[in-house]
DNA sequence: AGGTATGATTCACT
DNA sequence: AGTGAATCATACCT
Protein backbone atom coordinates (compact mmCIF):
# COMPACT_ATOMS: atom_id res chain seq x y z
CA UNK A 1 0.00 0.00 0.00
CA UNK A 2 2.62 1.89 -0.61
CA UNK A 3 1.56 2.86 -4.04
CA UNK A 4 -1.12 5.36 -2.22
CA UNK A 5 0.70 8.31 -0.78
CA UNK A 6 3.03 8.16 -4.39
CA UNK A 7 -0.20 8.70 -6.55
CA UNK A 8 -1.44 11.32 -4.14
CA UNK A 9 1.81 13.41 -4.19
CA UNK A 10 2.04 13.70 -7.89
CA UNK A 11 -1.86 14.34 -8.35
CA UNK A 12 -1.63 17.33 -5.80
CA UNK A 13 1.81 18.08 -7.47
CA UNK A 14 0.64 18.39 -10.77
CA UNK A 15 -2.51 19.44 -9.92
CA UNK A 16 -0.87 22.66 -7.54
CA UNK A 17 2.61 23.55 -8.00
CA UNK A 18 2.23 22.99 -12.09
CA UNK A 19 -0.90 24.69 -12.45
CA UNK A 20 -1.50 27.78 -10.79
CA UNK A 21 -5.44 27.88 -11.87
CA UNK A 22 -6.07 25.33 -9.65
CA UNK A 23 -9.83 25.46 -7.73
CA UNK A 24 -9.96 27.11 -4.66
CA UNK A 25 -10.98 24.23 -2.77
CA UNK A 26 -7.78 22.60 -3.36
CA UNK A 27 -5.53 25.23 -2.89
CA UNK A 28 -7.11 25.36 1.06
CA UNK A 29 -5.37 21.73 1.21
CA UNK A 30 -2.39 22.41 0.82
CA UNK A 31 -1.37 24.79 4.01
CA UNK A 32 -4.51 24.91 5.89
CA UNK A 33 -5.62 23.50 9.57
CA UNK A 34 -7.49 21.00 8.52
CA UNK A 35 -5.06 20.00 5.05
CA UNK A 36 -4.37 16.90 6.25
CA UNK A 37 -8.21 16.06 7.18
CA UNK A 38 -8.48 16.42 3.43
CA UNK A 39 -5.32 14.36 2.48
CA UNK A 40 -6.56 11.42 4.14
CA UNK A 41 -10.10 12.03 2.66
CA UNK A 42 -8.66 11.66 -0.74
CA UNK A 43 -5.97 9.67 0.38
CA UNK A 44 -9.51 7.50 1.36
CA UNK A 45 -10.93 7.54 -1.69
CA UNK A 46 -8.23 6.69 -3.65
CA UNK A 47 -7.68 3.97 -1.84
CA UNK A 48 -11.45 2.66 -2.19
CA UNK A 49 -10.86 3.30 -6.23
CA UNK A 50 -8.23 0.84 -6.64
CA UNK A 51 -9.63 -1.98 -4.43
CA UNK A 52 -12.93 -2.06 -6.20
CA UNK A 53 -12.01 -4.20 -8.66
CA UNK A 54 -11.02 -6.55 -6.03
CA UNK A 55 -14.73 -6.89 -4.42
CA UNK A 56 -17.52 -8.86 -5.49
CA UNK A 57 -20.09 -6.96 -8.05
CA UNK A 58 -22.53 -6.53 -4.96
CA UNK A 59 -19.90 -5.06 -2.86
CA UNK A 60 -18.46 -2.99 -5.35
CA UNK A 61 -21.67 -1.02 -6.56
CA UNK A 62 -22.63 -0.23 -3.03
CA UNK A 63 -18.50 1.17 -2.47
CA UNK A 64 -19.12 2.79 -6.15
CA UNK A 65 -22.80 4.68 -4.53
CA UNK A 66 -20.67 5.27 -1.64
CA UNK A 67 -18.00 6.86 -3.56
CA UNK A 68 -20.03 9.07 -5.35
CA UNK A 69 -21.90 10.68 -2.60
CA UNK A 70 -18.23 11.13 -0.35
CA UNK A 71 -18.14 15.03 0.29
CA UNK A 72 -14.63 14.99 -1.64
CA UNK A 73 -15.47 13.31 -4.75
CA UNK A 74 -17.11 16.51 -6.85
CA UNK A 75 -13.76 18.12 -5.93
CA UNK A 76 -11.88 15.40 -6.85
CA UNK A 77 -13.48 14.88 -10.06
CA UNK A 78 -13.41 18.60 -10.88
CA UNK A 79 -9.27 18.33 -10.30
CA UNK A 80 -9.09 15.17 -12.30
CA UNK A 81 -11.05 16.93 -14.78
CA UNK A 82 -8.84 19.85 -14.83
CA UNK A 83 -5.48 18.26 -14.91
CA UNK A 84 -6.86 15.98 -17.91
CA UNK A 85 -7.98 19.06 -19.55
CA UNK A 86 -4.65 20.80 -19.05
CA UNK A 87 -2.14 18.17 -19.96
CA UNK A 88 -3.51 15.68 -22.75
CA UNK A 89 -6.61 17.79 -24.33
CA UNK A 90 -5.08 20.84 -24.70
CA UNK A 91 -2.83 19.14 -27.37
CA UNK A 92 -5.95 18.42 -29.36
CA UNK A 93 -7.45 21.63 -28.73
CA UNK A 94 -4.98 23.35 -31.35
CA UNK A 95 -6.39 21.98 -34.59
CA UNK A 96 -9.97 23.00 -33.87
CA UNK A 97 -11.85 25.60 -35.35
CA UNK A 98 -10.90 25.15 -38.63
CA UNK A 99 -11.55 26.97 -41.51
CA UNK A 100 -14.58 25.70 -44.07
CA UNK A 101 -13.12 22.96 -46.33
CA UNK A 102 -12.67 24.34 -49.70
CA UNK A 103 -13.40 20.77 -51.61
CA UNK A 104 -16.11 20.90 -49.73
CA UNK A 105 -17.56 23.59 -50.07
CA UNK A 106 -16.86 22.91 -54.33
CA UNK A 107 -18.75 19.78 -54.06
CA UNK A 108 -21.70 21.79 -52.57
CA UNK A 109 -21.53 24.00 -55.07
CA UNK A 110 -21.73 21.66 -57.60
CA UNK A 111 -24.19 19.06 -56.03
CA UNK A 112 -25.88 22.46 -55.68
CA UNK A 113 -25.42 23.60 -59.16
CA UNK A 114 -26.71 19.89 -60.91
CA UNK A 115 -29.14 19.54 -58.94
CA UNK A 116 -28.81 16.67 -56.43
CA UNK A 117 -28.86 18.76 -53.38
CA UNK A 118 -31.06 21.51 -52.47
CA UNK A 119 -34.64 21.72 -53.73
CA UNK A 120 -35.84 19.83 -56.60
CA UNK A 121 -36.34 20.85 -60.09
CA UNK A 122 -38.82 20.07 -62.13
CA UNK A 123 -37.34 20.58 -65.48
CA UNK A 124 -33.88 18.99 -64.63
CA UNK A 125 -30.83 20.84 -63.93
CA UNK A 126 -29.67 24.16 -65.26
CA UNK A 127 -26.28 22.35 -66.63
CA UNK A 128 -28.60 20.12 -68.49
CA UNK A 129 -30.57 23.23 -70.29
CA UNK A 130 -27.28 24.70 -71.27
CA UNK A 131 -25.98 21.73 -72.66
CA UNK A 132 -29.25 21.41 -74.99
CA UNK A 133 -29.20 25.06 -76.02
CA UNK A 134 -25.01 24.23 -76.69
CA UNK A 135 -25.96 21.19 -78.90
CA UNK A 136 -28.19 23.41 -81.48
CA UNK A 137 -31.97 23.53 -79.99
CA UNK A 138 -34.16 20.81 -78.55
CA UNK A 139 -33.81 17.94 -81.24
CA UNK A 140 -36.89 15.55 -81.56
CA UNK A 141 -34.28 13.10 -80.50
CA UNK A 142 -32.62 15.14 -77.40
CA UNK A 143 -36.44 15.29 -75.71
CA UNK A 144 -35.52 11.28 -75.68
CA UNK A 145 -32.52 11.30 -74.39
CA UNK A 146 -32.93 14.18 -71.87
CA UNK A 147 -35.76 12.61 -70.02
CA UNK A 148 -33.10 9.14 -69.92
CA UNK A 149 -31.21 12.30 -68.73
CA UNK A 150 -33.31 13.20 -65.79
CA UNK A 151 -34.11 9.93 -64.76
CA UNK A 152 -30.92 9.11 -64.31
CA UNK A 153 -29.66 11.93 -62.33
CA UNK A 154 -33.02 11.89 -60.37
CA UNK A 155 -31.88 8.54 -59.41
CA UNK A 156 -28.22 9.37 -58.10
CA UNK A 157 -30.25 12.03 -56.42
CA UNK A 158 -32.29 9.91 -54.57
CA UNK A 159 -29.26 7.41 -53.89
CA UNK A 160 -27.85 10.54 -52.19
CA UNK A 161 -29.93 11.66 -49.77
CA UNK A 162 -30.77 8.24 -49.09
CA UNK A 163 -26.92 7.90 -48.00
CA UNK A 164 -26.60 11.14 -46.45
CA UNK A 165 -30.07 10.48 -44.35
CA UNK A 166 -28.32 7.22 -43.31
CA UNK A 167 -25.26 8.81 -42.26
CA UNK A 168 -26.82 11.74 -40.25
CA UNK A 169 -29.03 9.21 -38.25
CA UNK A 170 -26.19 7.01 -37.45
CA UNK A 171 -24.45 10.18 -36.43
CA UNK A 172 -26.88 11.17 -34.36
CA UNK A 173 -27.33 7.70 -33.16
CA UNK A 174 -23.83 7.21 -32.57
CA UNK A 175 -23.29 10.30 -30.72
CA UNK A 176 -26.09 9.63 -28.52
CA UNK A 177 -24.86 6.47 -27.40
CA UNK A 178 -21.35 7.87 -26.49
CA UNK A 179 -22.74 11.24 -24.40
CA UNK A 180 -24.39 8.60 -22.63
CA UNK A 181 -21.65 6.56 -22.34
CA UNK A 182 -19.36 9.15 -20.86
CA UNK A 183 -21.64 10.94 -19.03
CA UNK A 184 -22.59 7.31 -17.57
CA UNK A 185 -18.64 6.81 -16.99
CA UNK A 186 -18.34 10.98 -16.02
CA UNK A 187 -19.80 9.49 -12.51
CA UNK A 188 -16.59 6.75 -12.09
CA UNK A 189 -13.91 8.79 -14.12
CA UNK A 190 -12.79 12.41 -14.62
CA UNK A 191 -14.99 13.38 -17.82
CA UNK A 192 -15.86 16.79 -18.18
CA UNK A 193 -18.91 18.33 -20.45
CA UNK A 194 -16.27 19.95 -21.88
CA UNK A 195 -14.65 16.88 -22.87
CA UNK A 196 -17.73 15.39 -24.10
CA UNK A 197 -18.35 18.29 -26.30
CA UNK A 198 -14.80 17.44 -27.99
CA UNK A 199 -15.50 13.89 -28.44
CA UNK A 200 -19.03 14.91 -29.85
CA UNK A 201 -17.06 16.94 -32.54
CA UNK A 202 -15.22 14.90 -33.07
CA UNK A 203 -17.40 12.02 -34.08
CA UNK A 204 -18.84 14.79 -36.84
CA UNK A 205 -16.09 15.38 -37.73
CA UNK A 206 -15.50 11.88 -38.86
CA UNK A 207 -19.21 11.41 -40.10
CA UNK A 208 -18.68 14.63 -42.15
CA UNK A 209 -15.45 13.11 -43.91
CA UNK A 210 -17.89 10.21 -45.06
CA UNK A 211 -20.48 12.39 -46.09
CA UNK A 212 -17.20 14.23 -48.03
CA UNK A 213 -16.69 10.88 -49.49
CA UNK A 214 -20.11 10.33 -50.49
CA UNK A 215 -20.67 13.90 -51.91
CA UNK A 216 -17.18 13.19 -54.12
CA UNK A 217 -18.29 10.29 -55.17
CA UNK A 218 -21.76 11.51 -56.09
CA UNK A 219 -20.18 13.94 -58.24
CA UNK A 220 -18.33 11.30 -59.98
CA UNK A 221 -21.12 9.64 -61.09
CA UNK A 222 -22.66 13.40 -62.16
CA UNK A 223 -20.10 13.88 -64.26
CA UNK A 224 -20.10 10.66 -65.61
CA UNK A 225 -23.82 11.24 -66.32
CA UNK A 226 -23.20 14.70 -68.21
CA UNK A 227 -20.33 13.06 -70.29
CA UNK A 228 -22.07 10.07 -71.47
CA UNK A 229 -25.68 11.56 -72.14
CA UNK A 230 -24.81 15.72 -72.47
CA UNK A 231 -21.80 15.94 -75.00
CA UNK A 232 -23.21 15.43 -77.92
CA UNK A 233 -19.92 14.93 -79.83
CA UNK A 234 -19.81 11.56 -77.77
CA UNK A 235 -23.24 10.92 -78.81
CA UNK A 236 -22.24 10.93 -82.65
CA UNK A 237 -24.86 8.74 -84.45
CA UNK A 238 -24.51 9.44 -88.44
CA UNK A 239 -27.70 10.16 -89.88
CA UNK A 240 -29.90 7.92 -91.25
CA UNK A 241 -29.23 6.85 -94.99
CA UNK A 242 -32.63 8.59 -95.85
CA UNK A 243 -31.52 11.96 -94.10
CA UNK A 244 -28.28 11.27 -95.55
CA UNK A 245 -29.34 11.14 -99.26
CA UNK A 246 -32.15 14.29 -98.34
CA UNK A 247 -29.41 16.51 -97.84
CA UNK A 248 -27.39 15.14 -100.15
CA UNK A 249 -29.90 15.93 -103.14
CA UNK A 250 -30.47 19.47 -101.96
CA UNK A 251 -26.71 20.18 -101.76
CA UNK A 252 -25.90 18.69 -105.18
CA UNK A 253 -29.25 20.12 -106.74
CA UNK A 254 -27.92 23.71 -105.57
CA UNK A 255 -24.23 22.95 -106.30
CA UNK A 256 -23.94 26.37 -107.64
CA UNK A 257 -25.05 27.76 -104.27
CA UNK A 258 -25.14 25.06 -101.57
CA UNK A 259 -26.68 27.83 -99.23
CA UNK A 260 -30.03 26.81 -98.04
CA UNK A 261 -32.07 29.44 -96.60
CA UNK A 262 -33.91 29.37 -93.31
CA UNK A 263 -36.73 28.19 -94.92
CA UNK A 264 -35.35 25.64 -96.75
CA UNK A 265 -32.74 24.96 -93.20
CA UNK A 266 -36.20 23.81 -91.81
CA UNK A 267 -38.08 21.97 -94.03
CA UNK A 268 -34.57 20.03 -94.49
CA UNK A 269 -34.83 19.73 -90.96
CA UNK A 270 -38.25 18.23 -90.72
CA UNK A 271 -38.09 16.16 -93.29
CA UNK A 272 -34.55 14.51 -92.19
CA UNK A 273 -35.56 14.51 -88.51
CA UNK A 274 -33.14 16.63 -87.24
CA UNK A 275 -32.60 20.17 -85.98
CA UNK A 276 -31.82 23.03 -87.92
CA UNK A 277 -28.47 23.31 -86.77
CA UNK A 278 -27.53 20.33 -87.87
CA UNK A 279 -28.18 20.99 -91.18
CA UNK A 280 -26.29 23.84 -90.57
CA UNK A 281 -24.04 21.72 -89.42
CA UNK A 282 -24.46 19.16 -92.17
CA UNK A 283 -23.83 21.85 -95.02
CA UNK A 284 -21.51 23.69 -93.64
CA UNK A 285 -18.97 20.28 -93.38
CA UNK A 286 -20.10 19.48 -96.80
CA UNK A 287 -18.90 22.43 -98.90
CA UNK A 288 -15.90 22.27 -97.01
CA UNK A 289 -15.42 18.78 -97.69
CA UNK A 290 -16.44 19.18 -101.15
CA UNK A 291 -14.48 22.14 -102.01
CA UNK A 292 -11.60 20.46 -100.85
CA UNK A 293 -11.63 17.54 -102.87
CA UNK A 294 -14.16 17.83 -105.65
CA UNK A 295 -12.79 15.05 -107.42
CA UNK A 296 -13.47 12.45 -104.56
CA UNK A 297 -17.32 13.85 -104.75
CA UNK A 298 -17.57 13.27 -108.40
CA UNK A 299 -19.39 10.46 -108.59
CA UNK A 300 -21.43 11.33 -106.08
CA UNK A 301 -22.53 14.46 -107.95
CA UNK A 302 -23.24 12.46 -110.53
CA UNK A 303 -25.40 9.78 -109.07
CA UNK A 304 -27.40 12.70 -107.39
CA UNK A 305 -27.88 14.58 -110.32
CA UNK A 306 -29.06 11.76 -112.32
CA UNK A 307 -31.53 10.78 -109.93
CA UNK A 308 -32.61 14.73 -109.68
CA UNK A 309 -33.06 14.78 -113.45
CA UNK A 310 -35.11 11.01 -113.07
CA UNK A 311 -37.32 12.88 -110.54
CA UNK A 312 -37.96 15.89 -112.77
CA UNK A 313 -38.52 14.11 -115.72
CA UNK A 314 -40.98 11.94 -113.83
CA UNK A 315 -42.73 14.64 -112.12
CA UNK A 316 -43.23 16.39 -115.35
CA UNK A 317 -44.53 13.63 -116.84
CA UNK A 318 -46.92 13.25 -114.63
CA UNK A 319 -47.28 16.66 -114.84
CA UNK A 320 -47.15 16.86 -110.91
CA UNK A 321 -44.02 19.17 -109.13
CA UNK A 322 -40.67 17.89 -107.77
CA UNK A 323 -40.22 16.54 -104.64
CA UNK A 324 -37.63 19.05 -103.19
CA UNK A 325 -37.31 21.47 -100.85
CA UNK A 326 -38.82 25.13 -102.17
CA UNK A 327 -35.63 27.31 -102.37
CA UNK A 328 -34.32 30.60 -103.78
CA UNK A 329 -32.36 28.93 -106.62
CA UNK A 330 -30.07 30.38 -108.70
CA UNK A 331 -30.16 30.50 -112.09
CA UNK A 332 -28.48 27.37 -114.10
CA UNK A 333 -29.43 24.98 -111.23
CA UNK A 334 -29.21 21.08 -112.62
CA UNK A 335 -32.57 19.83 -111.19
CA UNK A 336 -35.12 22.78 -112.76
CA UNK A 337 -38.06 20.47 -114.53
CA UNK A 338 -38.23 20.37 -118.25
CA UNK A 339 -40.32 18.45 -120.53
CA UNK A 340 -37.91 16.64 -122.09
CA UNK A 341 -37.23 12.73 -122.64
CA UNK A 342 -35.77 10.85 -119.46
CA UNK A 343 -32.37 9.66 -121.20
CA UNK A 344 -31.63 13.16 -122.79
CA UNK A 345 -32.43 14.74 -119.28
CA UNK A 346 -30.13 12.28 -117.94
CA UNK A 347 -26.98 13.15 -120.39
CA UNK A 348 -27.46 16.87 -120.21
CA UNK A 349 -27.56 17.43 -116.63
CA UNK A 350 -24.98 15.00 -116.16
CA UNK A 351 -22.66 16.98 -118.55
CA UNK A 352 -23.97 20.40 -117.06
CA UNK A 353 -23.70 19.28 -113.50
CA UNK A 354 -19.83 17.90 -114.55
CA UNK A 355 -19.50 21.32 -115.90
CA UNK A 356 -20.48 23.38 -113.01
CA UNK A 357 -18.05 21.02 -110.97
CA UNK A 358 -15.30 22.06 -112.85
CA UNK A 359 -16.25 26.06 -112.84
CA UNK A 360 -16.81 25.49 -109.14
CA UNK A 361 -13.16 25.24 -108.03
C1' DA B 1 -6.01 -2.16 -85.04
C1' DG B 2 -5.76 1.37 -88.16
C1' DG B 3 -7.70 4.24 -91.66
C1' DT B 4 -11.53 6.83 -93.22
C1' DA B 5 -16.02 9.11 -92.81
C1' DT B 6 -18.72 12.14 -90.44
C1' DG B 7 -21.13 15.14 -87.13
C1' DA B 8 -19.91 18.67 -83.84
C1' DT B 9 -17.18 22.40 -82.01
C1' DT B 10 -14.28 26.36 -82.04
C1' DC B 11 -12.38 30.46 -83.77
C1' DA B 12 -11.60 34.06 -86.98
C1' DC B 13 -13.60 36.72 -90.42
C1' DT B 14 -17.10 39.45 -92.87
C1' DA C 1 -25.46 35.87 -87.66
C1' DG C 2 -23.59 33.13 -91.13
C1' DT C 3 -19.70 31.12 -92.93
C1' DG C 4 -14.94 28.90 -93.78
C1' DA C 5 -11.36 26.43 -91.94
C1' DA C 6 -9.26 23.63 -88.66
C1' DT C 7 -9.89 20.39 -85.37
C1' DC C 8 -11.92 17.01 -82.28
C1' DA C 9 -14.15 12.75 -81.18
C1' DT C 10 -16.66 9.09 -82.44
C1' DA C 11 -18.69 5.77 -85.89
C1' DC C 12 -17.87 2.79 -89.34
C1' DC C 13 -15.30 -0.07 -92.49
C1' DT C 14 -11.52 -3.07 -93.87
Amino acid sequence: MDEQPRLMHSHTGVGMAGHPGLPQHMQEGTGGTDGDGRKQDIGDILQQIMTITDQSLDEAQARKHALNCHRMKPALFNVLCEIKEKTVLSIRGAQEEEPPDPQLMRLDNMLLAEGVSGPEKGGGSAAAAAAAAASGGAGADNSAEHSDYRAKLSQIRQIYHTELEKYEQACNEFTTHVMNLLREQSRTRPISPKEIERMVSIIHRKFSSIQMQLKQSTCEAVMILRSRFLDARRKRRNFNKQATEILNEYFYSHLSNPYPSEEAKEELAKKCAITVAQVSNWFGNKRIRYKKNIGKFQEEANMYAARTAVNAANASSHGSQANSPSTPNSAGETGSPCPMPSRHILTVILSSSQLINTLHV
